[in-house]
DNA sequence: TTGTATGCGTTATCAC
DNA sequence: GTGATAACGCATACAA
């Protein structure tokens, strides 16, 4: 059974219900689960011919026919993600579970972005079942994609992840006795949305502690530059200060700045990352760091989407998003 | 003009057709730019007739009328990239630019991978213009792909990449006195088809240089583990030993532990990564590594994308995939 | 419980 | 040059 027909056209439809003598009509119906209504001897024949035949139901006929197609857009905000690779890949096997299709689309920067709209151009050509934002959608394209009835995931960003970690990195170095405070951004090309918040949240945690506004740094990955930047904050903030930074590897490159520097870590600069990097506690010191939980993470979207098509729930609930981060010790601070 | 209409169903060929007082089958040849055999003055009705009610063509009917879809199929292997996000990034922008979409499709372990198989069902469901293979496409695969009319981009592997990764790592590391080589994989539960190559071409050049076969370690991030396998190694090799890395990070992991375990690096242990990660500059020391030009590299799949599908070349012709890689000498070897 | 008829939006073939 | 018209493969309201 099952085998592939050597001949070039795909089997469609009118082919299963030739095979198993019944109309195209049932095979729709029996193909898509409506099986109680029909006798077992009928699901079985369809099933089997379709088998049979190596059948595969055409997406563009079925898009076309229900006005829209199995695919749901992602959208990647302009950013640089560590842990990218196993977020998407997550992503994608639940939504492959769910029947659907995953396309990845990108964001540009900001200021780089023309119109007419990239990402609302492919979703009125590939009318997609849905879009999962992970922080790419902007307030504008998002009213203009759900005005052409396209479920968009995070509806609300109840909470916001990246404040989340930023007020985690802030709290965190306050604790320790910090209260000269700096946020690092990573030093590219993108204007980058998490870094926005985290820088943010950092801003608005000194505020409520009463402490000076954190001054902001572009720090490269960069030996050189990293220095650069690293001495450009000592001179405005003196020692200790405590450094947020948008990643593990801006992190790292701060840590090694410093000590090249002849500063000592913690004792003169305290460093925290973000995103728990593996490579973060391979050097030593080891980096602080602020750990997110891919998979409990990306539950919070495979829950939204199970919800929205109607798929199999995780059972297990859904557990509030905070749970997913939590500060891990290293030795910068 | 081009504004977005407020009613709910999106414009199709035939509001156009009617607003420019044409039929349909002028409004498809016009769209579809065969423009020449129309008069000037038709063409533009057409076209701000399709601009005012914004309209955008349904890849649904397309696909349906072509036999095939919009769709480029993007295959990633299964195995850990530090420059995933940059290369799906590139392939996205190319493909996006021929007017294709991506979809992204992960490939798993080969032994978990079941059949019937996941590719396949996706490529018969989707029936994509194009698969782009990254590594993650079996001979069977291949062969079951091609039979379903689908093009699989970069055809036959003319140049390995991976084999060539690990030729340069060799090389280097004899090219500096090194006569015990070893070659270190990422330690996970992926079994890595790029990690397979790397290190077989590490064999192999030891053979050709009649050098004792390199033994294989497994190396984890994380210090302990990283240490472990260090150990292993020196008591099976003695030092000095030359180890080849799957990636810059087991080369920062495997550093570390050197220094931890009080050896020497270059001088007990020499140590060379692979794919040029920025991290791997920021430590100190900087680690020797095999850089590559992902934007090169990928302009090889561009090319094929263009000459596949018609679109425009690039213009500076296709350079030698070697070019994309060279040392990037640091301070480990 | 099963079949008939129709519509979905595009492209292609062939008349005019 | 331009316009009818027929596929393309599927889903579904409705008829039987």
């Amino acid at each position: 059974m099952s085998r592939q027909p050597e001949n070039r056209k795909p089997a469609t439809s009118v082919d299963v219900a030739r095979l198993a003598g019944v109309s195209r009509a049932t095979v729709s119906h029996v193909l898509n689960g409506q099986t109680e209504k029909f006798n077992a001897d009928t699901v079985e024949r369809v099933r089997s011919a379709a088998a049979e035949l190596g059948y595969v139901r055409s997406t563009a006929g079925r898009a076309l026919a229900m006005g829209r197609s199995d695919l749901v857009v992602v959208v990647v905000p302009y950013t640089t993600f560590i842990r990218l690779q196993d977020v998407i890949e997550v992503l994608s096997s639940d939504i492959a579970e769910l029947g659907f299709s995953m396309v990845v689309h990108f964001s540009m920067s900001r200021t780089k972005e023309e119109t007419p709209n990239r990402l609302l151009h492919l979703i009125e050509t590939l009318r997609p079942a849905g879009v999962v934002d992970l922080g790419g959608v902007s307030r504008r394209e998002l009213d203009l994609i759900e005005k052409t009835g396209c479920a968009v995931l995070p509806r609300k960003l109840h909470f916001d992840v990246n404040h989340w970690i930023g007020i985690l990195q802030a709290r965190h170095l306050h604790s320790r006795g910090y209260t000269e405070l700096v946020y690092a951004f990573l030093s590219d090309v993108r204007d980058d949305p998490y870094g926005r918040s985290r820088s943010a949240a950092v801003t608005e945690f000194c505020e409520a502690e009463g402490l000076t506004a954190p001054i902001h740094v572009h720090v490269p990955i960069e030996p050189e530059g990293a220095e650069e930047a690293l001495k450009t904050v000592l001179e405005q903030r003196g020692r200790p200060v405590g450094i947020a930074c948008f990643n593990d590897e801006v992190a790292v490159a701060v840590v090694f700045a410093a000590k090249r520097l002849g500063l000592s870590v913690p004792g003169d600069v305290a460093v925290i990352g973000a995103e728990g990097a593996e490579i973060g506690q391979a050097v030593s010191p080891r980096v602080t760091t602020v750990k997110g939980d891919v998979p409990a993470a990306v539950r919070h979207i495979r829950y939204l989407l199970a919800q929205t098509f109607g798929g199999p729930a995780p059972s297990d609930g859904i557990p509030p998003q905070e749970d997913a981060y939590s500060i891990l010790p290293g030795e910068t601070t």
